[in-house]
DNA sequence: AGCACA
C-alpha cells in the first residue's frame, strides 16, 4: 500500500506541519485548504510537545480523505511539504457521528480496541472473503453532489480561481468588490469570449483557497450561486 | 519523528 500500509480512513493524518503557525491559524487553514475534497467535520491540533506539527482532518467520506492523501501529498504548505497520511484510528467525531462513541478513560483502551480490530481482522480473512472486493476505490453512490468544473475530478491547489456560473452581466468591479477583501489578492479576469465565467488570481494556494472557501456558492442573484474551483494549470 | 480528540 502506498500510504505506508494503513488502511483507509476518513480522517487523514498530517505531519511535517510549520510548529511557528499558531493553532487557530493552523486549523482555519487547513480546514480551507481541504474543504475543496469534501466535507469536513473537525479538524485537530494541538501544540504539546508530542503533537506539535501535526494534524487531523475528519472527512464525512473516505473518498474524501483519499483524494486529499493523494492530491496534496507534499504539498508546500507555510513553506514546508505537508506528509500526509490515512489517521491510524477512528476520530472521536465520527464514532460521535455513528453513535459508537464511548468516552476513553485514559491510556488502556486504546490497545483493547487495537486487539480488537486485529481479532475481527483475523474473523474476516478465515470467513473465506476470496479477496478483491475490498477497497472499493472508484467513488460510490454519493460521488453525485460534488460540484465542480465538468470534470468530477479533484483539482489540485492553484493560485488562480476559476469562478462558473455568473450572470452574463457579471462586471469585472463587481467580482473585484468580493474578492479584494481577502489577503492576497492580485486581479480579476473575465473571459469575453465566455459569458458567466472568469478566473481570479492570488499571490499563493493558500490565499486563494481562503477565498474559495469564504465565496464558494455566493449568490450573486438568487439563480447563480457562484461555482469556484482551482483552476487548472 | 512524532497518531489525538482539553
Amino acid at each position: 500500500m502506498l500510504s505506508g500500509d494503513i488502511p483507509p480512513n476518513q480522517t487523514i493524518y498530517i505531519k511535517n506541519l510549520n510548529e511557528k503557525i499558531k493553532k487557530d491559524e493552523l486549523k482555519r487553514s487547513i480546514y480551507c485548504l481541504f474543504s475543496q475534497y469534501g466535507r469536513i467535520l473537525d479538524v485537530v491540533a494541538l501544540k504539546t510537545p508530542k503533537l506539535r506539527g501535526q494534524a487531523w482532518v475528519c472527512f464525512s467520506e473516505v473518498t474524501a480523505a483519499s483524494n486529499a492523501v493523494r492530491q496534496m501529498q507534499n504539498f508546500p504548505f507555510y513553506d514546508k511539504p505537508m506528509r500526509i497520511q490515512y489517521a491510524k484510528s477512528k476520530s472521536d467525531c465520527i464514532a460521535k457521528e455513528e453513535g459508537s462513541y464511548v468516552p476513553r478513560e485514559k491510556k488502556k483502551k486504546q490497545e483493547e480496541k487495537a486487539a480488537e480490530r486485529k481479532r475481527r481482522a483475523e474473523e474476516a480473512q478465515q470467513s473465506a472473503v476470496p479477496n478483491g472486493t475490498h477497497g472499493a476505490s472508484n467513488g460510490g453512490p454519493t460521488a453525485s453532489f460534488r460540484q465542480g468544473p465538468s470534470t468530477q475530478e479533484a483539482v489540485p491547489p492553484n493560485n488562480i480561481l476559476f469562478i462558473e456560473n455568473l450572470p452574463h452581466e457579471t462586471t469585472g468591479r463587481m467580482l473585484e468588490m468580493l474578492f479584494e477583501q481577502y489577503p492576497g489578492f492580485k486581479e480579476v479576469r473575465l473571459i469575453e469570449a465566455k459569458p458567466g465565467i472568469a478566473f481570479v488570481d492570488f499571490e499563493d494556494d493558500v490565499q486563494s483557497s481562503m477565498a474559495m472557501q469564504a465565496l464558494n456558492g455566493f449568490k450573486i442573484t438568487p439563480q447563480n450561486p457562484m461555482i469556484i474551483t482551482f483552476a487548472k494549470k
